[in-house]
This record gives structure tokens, sequence and C-alpha cells, in this order.
DNA sequence: AGCACGCCGACT
DNA sequence: GTCGGCGTGCTC
């Protein structure tokens, strides 16, 4: 006889404790799926063992008498025991229940159909590849790579190459050793819609029958097909979006990230977890490699690496030896002197022509996201930011006033600009839709496309986009960060960037950080061709550091500027930024918890100065008629753990008073402050 | 979250 | 008597 502790799959918030069961079967193993009774009516319920025993020993165990047999194992549906800690260490981690943690790592429940479906892998060919050559650049790497892999021990790479630096090789050939080993890698991309390039060459190099795909476009049949092909060994390659970095391999041997940097390794459900972080502490756990591909490391990852928390590998030359393309800063305040008030410089518009008279084609990008209008000089390029938070405020129509979303200080927005006394103080704010409507204008007779959120929500809408742009059927592409993602076309002649101030204005303390990457990656999909490309940026702030770094290829000089920003700043990698936000559709009693839970954390103690932050209407304050407030921890990083621990025994306090209405969310590091 | 228990009023 | 209303409190 066993004892087991499991975790029941049930949503209450009040059972997000271990359970103890007694088991007959001798061979029970952390991990397995269990069936258990549960509850007065003994209703059986699905349930995870987190551990197992020989007998009771007291501590923490429950009175003998209550104790009930575990129904059934299914041996199957199990987790192998690397996930078990790592549901563990999502819960410090992020502050979830053990289940949440759980739920990532199984598939949504079996659908009833058991129709024949579709395989995802269909869509990629497999004709066979071999491996090519390697450069100088990429034999030292994989000199680094191949002993951390042959060792079977934890360590983690930042893979930092320029574009087209052949790192997918460096991925592929890491890929080979592990299997060669006998164990099994993850491949984590992005957006899987926008990386078929990196799947089929993974398919070409090991053929389709190892590989296994996981993202969440998937339906709930193809999901689970997939996660069987991997639970049951079939497959040992798996290639997805970041919930594959919970794919249940019981060998693994590497964890590789392709373009860390990326934004949407951050997951916007809960648990807000992010793959990256999440993949390096899998790799720890399980002994496994992990690389972190790159063109331009995110200021956080970086840091690590120069700390020595990661091994630092660089490829700085191009496999095709073409140059990268050349980045030019446009001046738009410059241009509005001149006269022109177009949204076109003159050089974009001088040089789209003739690229396009050439026959190649343009893009031209715009990163509008709808909400987010800062205010901006346009004589100058003065923006209106918050003096102790330092990042852009906001202009609230409501109001009328310009608020901050970090600590809620409000100013009146000033009639003239407060560096250079112009009137020509304005709200930013044109969209994707304008540019095409613009674009149609400035080069009649050309075809022009649009790609974005709205364009891409039809199915198989981008593709259709996409697929006409490479054909050559589109001359001018116009598209929000979707276009500027990984995107491989051969004639594109030049790239605009249409204002580079509207990621540099969002109100995140990583706007620069954004703002330097997708230049940075919009000029990658310039001249990947034979012939060069050329980029021009649109801004009015030429002089800020993340725009000026970009257009030079200066990623050393923009980190340690935007390094020293943070460190003033109190924000990441020095700090964690914790944000909690409480919801109700009654707003007292929203506003009410929020309040006594920072009262709470205030009168820990253990907050320093400009560290926490009073609670405020969240920026979207009455969302699916709810209403929200939030507030903000700015944690030093060896602070970390008391935040957590309050922030938990608050969170434990509410589970027990009834009083407690509202829903109390946490999210570290959040991506954006709506 | 479920789900049973229980203490209340309204019905056969 | 006993059926069912939902408030209360526990789940190994």
């Amino acid at each position: 006889m066993k004892y087991v502790r499991v975790v029941v799959d049930n949503t209450s918030n009040h059972t997000d404790t271990f359970y103890t069961y007694a088991c007959s079967c001798d061979e029970i193993r952390k991990g397995a799926k269990v069936r258990v009774p549960f509850g007065r009516g003994n209703r059986l319920k699905n349930a995870y063992v987190f551990s197992v025993q020989d007998s009771l020993d007291g501590e923490g165990d429950p009175d003998p008498a209550k104790i009930k047999k575990v129904a059934e194992i299914d041996e199957k549906m199990s987790l192998p025991e690397d996930l078990i800690k790592l549901c563990l260490w999502m819960r410090r981690t992020y502050l979830c229940r053990y289940i949440d943690a759980v739920k990532c790592m199984i598939p949504p429940a079996e659908s009833a159909g058991r129709r024949k479906r579709k395989d995802p892998r269909d869509e990629f060919s497999d004709e066979a590849d071999s491996a090519p050559r390697l450069t100088r650049q990429q034999e030292d790497a994989m000199a680094g790579i191949l002993p951390c892999v042959r060792e079977r021990r934890h360590e983690t790479f930042l893979l930092n190459g320029v574009t087209s630096s052949g790192k997918t090789e460096i991925y592929l050939q890491t890929a080979q050793e592990v299997l060669k080993q006998g164990r099994q890698v993850i491949v984590l991309v992005p957006e899987i819609s926008l990386a078929p390039q990196t799947i089929s060459r993974f398919i070409s190099r090991f053929g389709a029958e190892r590989v296994a795909v996981l993202h969440s476009r998937l339906t709930k049949g193809q999901r689970y097909d997939q996660w069987m092909r991997v639970r049951s060994g079939k497959a040992d390659v798996l290639i997805g979006a970041r919930l594959g970095v919970f794919a249940p391999f019981e060998r693994l041997g590497a964890i590789i990230v392709d373009e860390e940097h990326e934004s949407s390794y951050k997951s916007d459900m809960t648990p807000k977890y992010d793959a990256v972080e999440t993949a390096v502490a899998r790799g720890k756990i399980a002994e496994a490699a992990v690389i972190l591909g790159t063109a331009a490391p995110s200021v956080v990852s970086r840091f690590r690496a120069a700390q020595g928390q990661y091994r630092e590998i660089r490829l700085t030359e191009r496999y095709n030896k073409t140059p990268l393309p050349h980045i030019q800063i446009a001046d738009m305040r410059e241009e509005l002197r001149k006269g022109n008030r177009s949204i076109f410089s003159t050089d974009l518009y001088r040089k789209s022509l003739k690229a396009l008279e050439a026959g190649r084609q343009v893009i031209l990008f715009l990163n509008r996201r709808g909400y987010a209008s800062f205010l901006s000089c346009r004589s100058c390029g003065f923006v209106l930011r918050c003096e102790i938070c330092g990042i852009s405020m906001t202009y609230h129509q409501t109001s009328g006033m310009a608020e901050c979303h970090y600590c809620g200080r409000r100013a009146k927005v000033p009639q003239v600009c407060p560096s250079c006394g112009s009137p020509y103080i304005r709200r930013f704010g044109i969209g994707t839709e304008k540019v095409e409507e613009m674009a149609r204008i400035a080069f009649p007779g050309r075809n022009v496309a649009r790609l974005d959120l709205d364009t891409a929500r039809k199915k198989g809408e981008t593709e259709r986009i996409l697929e006409a742009f490479r054909r050559g059927r589109t001359d001018i592409l116009v598209g929000t960060q979707l276009v500027a993602k990984g995107l491989d076309f051969q004639n594109v002649g030049v790239v605009g960037v249409i204002s580079a101030d509207v990621t540099l204005n969002i109100p995140d303390y990583r706007s620069s950080e954004r703002t330097f990457q997708l230049i940075i990656q919009a000029a990658g999909r310039a001249g990947r061709g034979s012939e060069a490309g050329e980029v021009v940026v649109q801004t009015y702030s030429p002089q800020e550091a993340a725009i000026r770094c970009a257009a030079s290829g200066d990623y050393e000089g923009f980190y340690r500027q935007e390094l020293m920003i943070r460190k003033l700043g109190g924000y990441p990698p020095f700090t964690v930024i914790i944000r909690l936000v409480f919801y109700h559709s009654d707003e007292s009693c929203a506003r009410r918890e929020a309040q006594a839970a920072y009262l709470e954390v205030k009168e820990s103690g253990i907050a320093g100065r400009g560290e926490l932050f009073s609670p405020q209407p969240a920026y979207l304050s009455r969302m699916n008629e709810n209403y929200r407030y939030h507030f903000i921890i700015k944690s030093p990083l060896e602070k970390k753990r008391k935040y957590l621990k309050i922030i938990s025994d608050i969170r434990q306090r509410r589970i027990e008073n009834p009083a407690a209405k509202a829903v109390m969310l946490i999210e570290m590091d959040p991506y954006s402050l709506t």
C-alpha cells in the first residue's frame, strides 16, 4: 500500500492544496493522472500525483480515518516528473494554483467526435535535407554547446546572432546531437503561423515522423494527437509556440527558444507565465541545455548573460555575406518645417517610388495600438512624460488630462510645448488603415494590401495576403508588427517605419527596447535576396538612443544606455514589477479591496522608497461590466521573495474571508497596464 | 466550484 | 408528515 498526495482538478480556490489518498498499486509514480473520490458525494475527480510515500508520517498528513482510496490510474495521460517540479516552480513564481500550472501541461479534454483529423504537419513538405558545412563562427558556437549536451548538464546559452547568420542551423545541429544521445528536444517559436520555414527545415532534417507541432491554433483534437505523440515517445522533436515549453518529454535534452526577445512568449492568460523564463527553469530541473536565440537580446537576457547566468555566443557574420541593409532616419520635425504635412517623408517617398519602378516591393510598418495616444510636440518632438516614472503619459479623453499608468499622477495638457514653446502639441495617433489609404493616393496604380489584427482575424486571410505578396501581386504591404516578424521575402527593396514614435511612447518601461527591436526586425525584412535593401525610419525623436542605435546597428550602445535608465527608474532587470488587479461589477468593491490589499503591503513595512504605488483605476477601468483597480510594486530582486510571501498571504486571507468579493489577479512584469 | 447537510415554510 | 427553498461549510 502506498500513499499519494494529489492535486485535484477543481477550479475552486479553496481546494488548492494536496489531498492524501491511499493507493493499492505499488507502481504508482509521481506525475500519474488518477481518478479519486472527492467531497461528500464521492464523485470521481481527475487528480495528479505530486508525491508518493510508503506510510503516513504524521507531518501534514490528515486523520487516517478520513483517507480514501485512489479509484483508477490513467497511465497514458500521466506527466513526466520534471513537469511536476515545474508546477511547483510556477506556483511559487507566479502565485497561481497548482491546477492552473497542471492545466498548461495537459491537452484539453478529448473531444467526443473521434473523426479522422488533419495533421498540422501535412502542410509542410519533407524533402530530405542534410547538414551543410558550417561557417567558422557556427563551428565555434557548436563547440560551446555540444559538450553541454553530451555531458547532459544544464546551461543556458544566449545565441546572439545578426539576421541571416545561420542560427537555425545551430538549432538543427544541437537537436541532432540531442537525438543522438537518445534524448528529446523542444523548439519554441514566437508565432507558429509566421515560422513555417523553421518548421519545414526541422521536418526536412529529421522527417515528419519524429516531429510534433503544438500551438493554440490547433483544434482540441489535433492538440491531443500531437501531445500523445510526444507523450508516447513517437516524436522526439517538438516545435511549438510558448505552450510547447510544457511538452511531456521524459528525457528532455534541450530547449531552444527562437527570437527570445519576442513579447509573445509572455502568456496573457492565467497563469501569466513567461515561456523564456519557464524554459530556463525547466532546463535546470531536467538538466537540459537551453538555447535562447535572437538578433537583438532582450535587455533582461543580455544582463543575465553579463552577470554570468547565461553564456553568450555571438554570430556576427551573415551566412551569405550580403551586407546588412542601410537604415536611414527621417526627421519628421524637419519635414514639417519644410512644409511636408503628409505621413511620408520625402526620402521614404522617393526611395519607395524608385524601388517600385525597378520592379521591387515595399513594406510599410506602423505599430499602432488603438488606445495608446500620447502627447507630442510636432515641432521639436517633445513627449510629455511622468516626472517620477519616466514613461510617457497617456491622454484621457474623459478627464482631458494626461495620466501616468504606473503611479497615477495626473497633469494638465500644456497649451504650448514646455520645451520649445510651439503651439503644435498634439495627441498622436494614426493607424494602419490611414497608411493604406495614403499609400493608395501617394502611389497611384500600385497594388496595396494591409495586414494587421483586423485582417488577420479572418481565417486564412493572413496566408492569402502573404502569398499574394510573395508572388509579387502586391506592390506595397502595409502592416503592424505582424509583418515585421520573421518573414522571408526576396524582393523587398524598401522598408518604411512610418512612425517609430508610436512604440517608443507607449506607456511601458520596455517601450525603448521594443522600438529598438522593431527597427532591427523591420530592417531584417529588407534585402534578403541577392540585392541590398533600404530602410527608412520616420520619427519626431531622432535623438532617442533606441532609434539612433538601431539605425547604426549599435546594440551595445543601446544596451548600456537602456540599462542605466532601467537602474535609475527602478525597472527590470534590477527589479520585478508586480501588479495586482482587482475587479468586480461593483466599483466600490473593487476599489475598497484594492485599497485594503495595498494597505496590507504598506503596513508590512517592507516597501522602501519608490517601490509601492497606490491603487488607481486600470486604464480600461471598466471591462466586460467589471470595474478594475490595480496597484504596482517595483520589487528589488532581493526582496522578491518577501513581497511574494506577503501577496500570497493576502491571497490566502481573501480566500478565507467571505467579504472579499472582487477577483484578484497577480501579474509579474506585466506586458502592459491595460 | 460542487455538493450535501440542515433548518425553515408550504404543500399533499 | 415531507418536499424543496437556499444559506453554510467542507472537500484527503
